[in-house]
DNA sequence: TAGATTGTTAATCGATTAACAATC
DNA sequence: TAGATTGTTAATCGATTAACAATC
């Protein structure tokens, strides 16, 4: 999904960059049970990685623990949601209201943790004017002056495969910095615009794939 | 995402695996636009991977190509319609009639790609009853009785993360064979349940790092 | 046949794991 | 201090890329 593009930032690795959210998820978990200090062999009991992977990427970021007694919990969950860049708010516009945009827009992890979403757009006239989450839903024809004037950070597209193309461009124009695509499509963007893939299919064709080998192994057996 | 666990069935890489459906899209858009022959560079310069890797890939199923000549759009398009096991027909049902678990049932790639919906269930007695697609949403305290006498494939589990485990459990129980996990959290399934997650707060806090990472370069600058 | 392009082996690159000295 | 556990370097493993002989 355009990875190689996307590390152009930096040196970590996007496989790295994938594992933090996960320790975020199991941190802040912690965190409510109480838990106030865990080593990264525990932490690899959790988590499923291996205690030195742990290590390894924890320290891409900075010596975050202390030798004989492992991380801090509460310390670690803040240095990670502000590598994670979930101490800002990012400001968001939907392209698309239907059941993918609206549960989206519904989506706790999406309201609580600071992003912002600016409007709902759609192009089918039965839905727009329609209220959502205290957005009226606009039509896509007033994106351009929407986003211009409301300097929009993430653009997540929830239309359907065809429209998806002209959407990220009218997006790319107003000079949106980063593309949730949740379209069946690998969008052609400029280099410097970010592009975050969420292919169904994909991911349910990878089912497909394990159960028909699954299926195979068993008859061979 | 408990990848590892998922190769026991054969010697094919996920990393390939998971190129598989992009291969298949692309053939597909390279059919119906008529397009007879096309080699590994070509392939290389749509897909974006190299062609050696093309060639790796598709080698690990057989020699689909011809030397000289290229890979015949329509015999490969076919060849991956097989090994992705897109020829067979599983069965499905999805638990949780929210935004994501309607998503799901009209998606159209999910119900032209041989994935036939059971049935849907839900706990909220306010859309118990309820019809969508023509499946009248049930009580979730009737899926076992329905899982047995359905043989499911796939279940779909778009509930919320409190709920999700319980689900599983319930499914597994039935003798389900692989989870389409859209909850944020990790299941625990036996080893040989196939779970694909769709953690779609990872794939949001990446798109909040990457974000993050691009305005600290531009202040560096 | 000559040219093109695959199939496949070998080389390289990057990511993961192991080991252990540093140090709390 | 002794024990525990990190931070970090070195070794291993796996995936990608390059090269080229086979062959259509």
């Amino acid at each position: 999904m355009g990875e190689e593009r996307l590390e152009r930032f930096s040196n970590i690795s996007m496989a790295v960059v994938r594992r933090l959210p996960k320790y975020h998820r199991y941190l802040k978990e912690l965190m409510s049970n109480g838990v106030k200090r865990i080593s990264s062999q525990e932490l690899s009991n959790i988590t499923g990685f291996t205690a030195s992977q742990i290590r390894q990427d924890l320290n891409c970021f900075g010596g975050f623990g202390q030798q004989g007694y492992g991380y801090n919990v509460t310390d670690l969950y803040a240095e990670i949601t502000r590598i994670l860049g979930l101490d800002k708010t990012y400001r968001t516009v939907i392209v698309g209201a239907g059941n993918v945009g609206r549960a989206i827009a519904n989506y706790t992890f999406f309201r609580d943790s600071g992003f912002e979403l600016q409007g709902i757009f759609d192009v089918d006239p039965t839905v727009i004017g329609e209220d959502l989450l205290g957005h009226t839903i606009l039509s896509l024809e007033n994106i351009e002056l929407f986003m211009k004037e409301g300097q929009t950070d993430i653009g997540i597209i929830c239309t359907p495969k065809d429209q998806s193309q002209l959407v990220a461009d009218k997006m790319v124009l107003c000079g949106i910095k980063a593309i949730w695509n949740f379209a069946p499509i690998d969008l052609r963007v400029p280099n410097d615009v970010i592009v975050e893939n969420v292919h169904l299919s994909e991911s349910l064709f990878t089912i497909s794939y394990l159960l028909k080998e699954a299926e195979e192994s068993e008859r061979s057996r």
